[in-house]
DNA sequence: CATGAATGAGAATTCATTCAT
DNA sequence: AATGAATGAATTCTCATTCAT
C-alpha cells in the first residue's frame, strides 16, 4: 500500500484539515505527523517547526488564489460580467480548497510576527486588486480608498461565509452543498454584490450632486 | 488601587481580548489569570476549566446580541428602515463588544461538543430571526429557506468583516476607525445590503414570471 | 430529611469507605466532604487535616478492636476454646467494621511519622497480647519472641484475608458472604489455626528432646 | 558513572520502592523520575502515565511469580513435600522481590478498571492453581470451591504477612531478618500450614462420616 | 459552629523540538 | 532522508488548607 503525494503535501493537507476544524493552537504536531504517516521530526525538517506549516498553508493558498484571480479577471469585459466571472471562479476555487481557505480566514488573527507580515502583504495585495476593480465600476478616485476599506472586507467575508458556517448550517438546514446549490449560490451572490455596489454608487453620485 | 468589576467579569474580558488576537488554543490560563489579576485556580473554580471561559464569553455575547436585536427590530417599520435601524444597532453593539464578537466569530470552528451544541443553538436562533426578516421583504415562502442559507451567513459575515480585518487594515489604510467612519460605514453598508437584497428579489420575481 | 449521626462520625465512615477502596492518597477531602454532606472546612476543624481523618479511623478501629479482645478473651478457658472464641469475635467485629479494618490493614505502610508512631504502638499491643496467648499454649519462653514474630503477623493476616480479597473473590467464586458462610469460615479457620499451632508445638518439643 | 539497567527497569524498581512504602496515591511521578534519574516525560512515554507503572509492576510481579510456581511445583512428590518446596520457593522469591510483592498486595484495592481487570485475572489464576493443590491433598470435590475461597486467601496472606509487617516489626522485635531467620521461618510456616490443612481435612472427613 | 471564596503549591500530562544514529 | 528516543518547558487542572464573614 503506497502513499499518494509527497510527504510535504500530505502534511500540509492534513494540517489544514485539523487547523480548520480545531484551530492552530489546539492541534499538535504529533497528531499531524501521525495522520500524515510521517515521522515527527520531518515537520521540523520540512517546515522548520509547527508555525512553518501554517505559513506554508497560507502562502500556498494565496499563491493559488491570486493565480485564479489573474486567470479569471478580464478588465476588457463590462465590470458586471467581470465581477460575476470572478466570483464564480473564486467560489469554485474555495470549494476545492475549503480547508486551506478556512485556515487562512479563521487563523487571520494569529499574531506571530512572521505570520502577521505575510498576512499583511497578502491582504494588501487583495486590496490593491480590489482597488482596480472598483475603478472599473466608476468610483470617484477620492472615494476609492474608503470604499475599498469598507467593501473589500465585506466582499471577502461574503464569499467566505458559506464555507465558514457550513459545518453548522449543514445540521440546521437540510441542504445539499452540491454543484446545483453552488450554481444558484454564485448566481444570487453575484446579483447581491452587484446590485449592492450599484446602489452605493447611485447614492454617492446623488450625494455629490 | 482597587480592582474594578468582579473577578469573573475581569477574567472573561481579558480572555476575550487574548482569544481574539491569538486564538483560543494559543492562550494559556496562566496568562489570563495573571492579566486578570486573579489566582489561576479561580478559573477552574468559576468556569470549570478553560473551555468554560470560552463558553461563557460566547453565551454572554449572544445574550446581549439578541437583546440588542429584540430592542431594535421593529416589524411595524417599512422593511428598509427596519433593516437599517438594525444594522446601525448591531454595528454599535459590536464596536462596544469587539473582542467578544471576534472570539465568537473566529472560534466558530472549535469543535468541542459542549461548544458546538451552544453554537448550533445560537446560530439557529439567528437564522430564525433572519427568516422573519426576509419575510418582511416579501420573499416567496418556497424560497425562504434557501435564501436564509445563502444570505444569512453573508449578512452576518458582512457585518463582522470590518472588525475581523481591522487590525490588518489599520496598517494598510490610514483610516481612523472613529464615530465618523462608522456613521458612513453604517450608511453605506445598509445601502449595499438593501440594494443587494432588492436586486436579488427583482431577479427572483422576474424568473418566476 | 435529617442527617443521621454527627458530622464527625459521618466523615470518618465515608472516609473509611473511600480510603478502603481507592487508597488514602487518591481520595480528596473535597469528595469526602461532599459525600458526607459537610463543608470542606469542617475537616480541618474536626480533624486538623486529611491525615487526621486517617489517624482517627485507625485509632477508633484499634480502640474497638482491643475492647472486643478484652471482652472475649478468657484465660480461664482451655487455650483451644479461648482462641476459637476469640477468632469468632474478631471475625464478627471485622464484618461490622469492614472498611475500617481494610483501611487499617492496607494503609499500614503510610509512613507519615504521626501515623507510624500510632501504628507501632498498636501493633506492639497486639503482639503483647499474642505473647500472652501462646504462653497459654505452653510455648517455651525462649521461643516465644520468635514465634510471636512469625505467627503473630500470620494470624493477623489470616483473619484479614477474607476481607481483603473479598471484592475480587466475589467476582470469581459465586459465594454469598453471609452468616452461613462466616459460621463455617470461623469453624474451619479456627481448626486450621489450632492444628497449625499444635503441629508447630509438637515439632518444637520433638526437636528440643 | 554509568547507569545500570535500562530506564524502564529503573523506573519500575524505584516506583515499586516508593509505592510500597507510601502508597500509590501519595507518590508523585516527579519523585519517581528524579530518583530513577530519567526525564519526567519518559514516564508517559514508556508507561502511558502513572497508572501504567503500577500495572507494569503488577504484571511483571505475577509473571515472575507464576514462573517460580511452575518451576517449583512438582505434583509427583507427596503433597506435603510438594507444598513445602513451594513455600520455600515463594518465600525466597518474595525476599528478592519484596517491594513488588508489597505493592501488589497493598495496592490490591486500587479500583481503576484497568488494574482491576488485571488483578482479577491474576488472582483467578492463583486460585486455579490452589484448586489443583488441594486436590492433591484429597479434598472432596464438592468441598473444593469453598475451601479454595477460605484457605486460598489465608495462605496467600500468611506468606505475605512477614513482609507486610516487617517494617513495623523490625522496630519492635530485635530480630535480624536474615537467611537464618528465613530458614526457620520456612520450616515453621510450612509445618503450620500443613498441620492446619491436615486438621481441617480430618475434621471434614469425620463430619462427613 | 458553619460557610464558601480564595490561595498557592503541586499534580499528571503533553508540547514542540532536538539529536544521535 | 529518515528514525524515534529523549528533553525540559509549559500545559491545564486539582490539591489541602485558610480566612474573612
Amino acid at each position: 500500500m503506497q502513499e499518494q503525494q509527497d510527504p510535504k503535501q500530505r502534511i500540509m493537507r492534513i494540517a489544514a484539515d485539523l487547523f480548520s476544524c480545531r484551530g492552530y493552537g489546539l492541534v499538535g504536531v504529533r497528531e499531524i505527523a501521525q495522520k500524515a504517516n510521517v515521522n515527527i521530526s520531518m515537520i521540523s525538517y520540512y517546515f522548520n517547526g509547527k508555525m512553518g506549516i501554517l505559513r506554508a498553508i497560507i502562502e500556498s493558498f494565496f499563491e493559488n488564489y491570486f493565480e485564479i484571480i489573474k486567470a479569471n479577471y478580464d478588465p476588457a469585459l463590462p465590470p458586471e460580467d467581470s465581477l460575476k466571472k470572478l466570483i464564480k471562479a473564486i467560489i469554485e476555487f474555495m470549494r476545492e480548497n475549503r480547508e486551506e481557505a478556512l485556515v487562512m480566514f479563521s487563523q487571520l488573527h494569529i499574531d506571530e510576527p512572521e505570520i502577521r507580515e505575510l498576512k499583511v502583504q497578502k491582504v494588501q495585495k487583495m486590496f490593491t486588486f480590489f482597488h482596480g476593480l472598483i475603478r472599473q465600476f466608476g468610483v470617484d478616485p477620492a472615494q476609492r480608498r474608503q470604499q475599498v476599506a469598507i467593501f473589500g472586507p465585506a466582499l471577502i467575508s461574503t464569499l467566505f461565509s458559506t464555507f465558514l458556517l457550513q459545518p453548522i448550517a449543514k445540521g440546521i438546514f437540510k441542504i445539499e452543498y452540491d454543484d446545483k446549490f453552488y450554481d444558484e449560490y454564485v448566481n444570487l451572490i453575484s446579483l447581491y454584490v452587484l446590485d449592492g455596489i450599484h446602489g452605493v454608487q447611485r447614492y454617492m453620485n446623488e450625494r455629490e450632486a
